[in-house]
DNA sequence: TCAAAATATTGGACTCGATATAATTTTCTG
DNA sequence: CAGAAAATTATATCGAGTCCAATATTTTGA
């Protein structure tokens, strides 16, 4: 049975994330050093850059929705005829049903955005990630050699979600009940998907 | 007569941005450490640190042009009743002549954004600039308190400009002449502009 | 079951950017 | 020139990230 030092190696990379998680978020992300975390967790700090190669990839786990990839892949699954924004729309409506936090704005995922706004470091590789999910949606928008019209579209879709988040994000802060937040959130998303339409043409 | 500490101060600052710039171009930016360029100009680290906050800073001069700051400048001294992208085309026009390279593509400043392209630091600081020319061209928009209709704006001007450019470089990099990359450029501009005029209506 | 191959983990030294502090030098002012 | 102010320095420290050689653990296959 092959399977044993698959399991350990889950393991360990769990508990790392978790440990590193517990502490981050008790005493910030700067504060906290990767000795610390390294201690914490029983392993050496190389250990942890074998399963995370960046300090700010233990916080920003699900890089996958950071990277928007579940919005390529919605394009790319679109019924034949649709367009790829319209499909973008039926994805966020379905994340807003199902309370997904890219699509919902809450005490929860409120802290959670704070959290990464209080760090240069974690704000930083969210405009990375950003600009990574820009690059993957211009492949699904233009094909392998996307133009600049696509790439463009392509910056325009991360910059509305990016914009309407921080939006929404701003009047949950300010006090504005949640319901206002998502409020905002949408008005922008429409605006911004709107405009994308309106590129293309 | 106090001017001598004065001119001894842009002396200094001049030494180490030279000595510094020297250095990068001739090794790459990431080949080159503080302490050689300290020894080569003749100063302690600290004193580099005195002038330049970060070593990325040592290259990215004109921070303000990268900042988009004459954009600012243009929206807030437009002429009354223009709108604000009008008075941006105009500007954008006025760089196009005066062969600014905000607004330009040729062997020299493609040269220059491919180094910083080399760089995944000078990468990094350029999207936090650009992040930071967006909230200032939203606060030119929108007043001081810019709503997210101002910011969506402002972040698709900023965009605009920064898929234009990147993607009139790839028309350079992959051998066109420079004119047909200009074309792309502007190109480019011209459909993020109106992008950014449909937005508010 | 056992030895060898493969792979994870470790410790420790090292690089480099960045910060802090106190001492020292240079320039300015009266 | 004396003393204040400002610039520069030396030095020590921190923390992320890399490298390497040694060690431990798991897998494989005879």
């Amino acid at each position: 049975m092959a399977g044993r030092r698959e399991s350990k190696k889950r393991e360990t990379r769990q508990r790392i994330s978790d440990v590193a998680t517990e502490l981050f978020l008790a005493r910030g992300f700067e504060a906290v050093t990767l000795d610390e975390i390294a201690a914490a967790a029983k392993v050496s700090k190389m250990t942890i850059f074998n399963y995370f190669s960046r300090k700010e990839d233990l916080i920003l786990d699900r890089q996958d929705d950071l990277r928007l990839v579940p919005f390529r892949e919605a394009i790319r699954a679109r019924p034949e005829g649709e367009a790829p924004v319209a499909a973008l729309r039926r994805l966020l409506e379905r994340l807003r049903a199902e309370r997904h936090p890219l699509a919902r704005i809450d005490r929860h995922t409120a802290e959670w955005w704070r959290f990464v706004a209080a760090s240069p470091s974690l704000e930083a590789r969210m405009r990375e990630l950003a600009d990574e999910a820009t690059e993957g949606l211009a492949l699904e928008l233009g094909g392998p050699k996307p133009d600049g019209l696509a790439r463009l579209a392509a910056g325009l879709i991360v910059l509305t979600v990016r914009t309407a988040r921080q939006e929404a994000l701003r009047v949950f802060e300010r006090g504005g009940p949640a319901k206002r937040a998502n409020e905002a959130f949408w008005a922008l998303i429409d605006r911004g998907f709107a405009a994308v339409e309106d590129l293309s043409r």
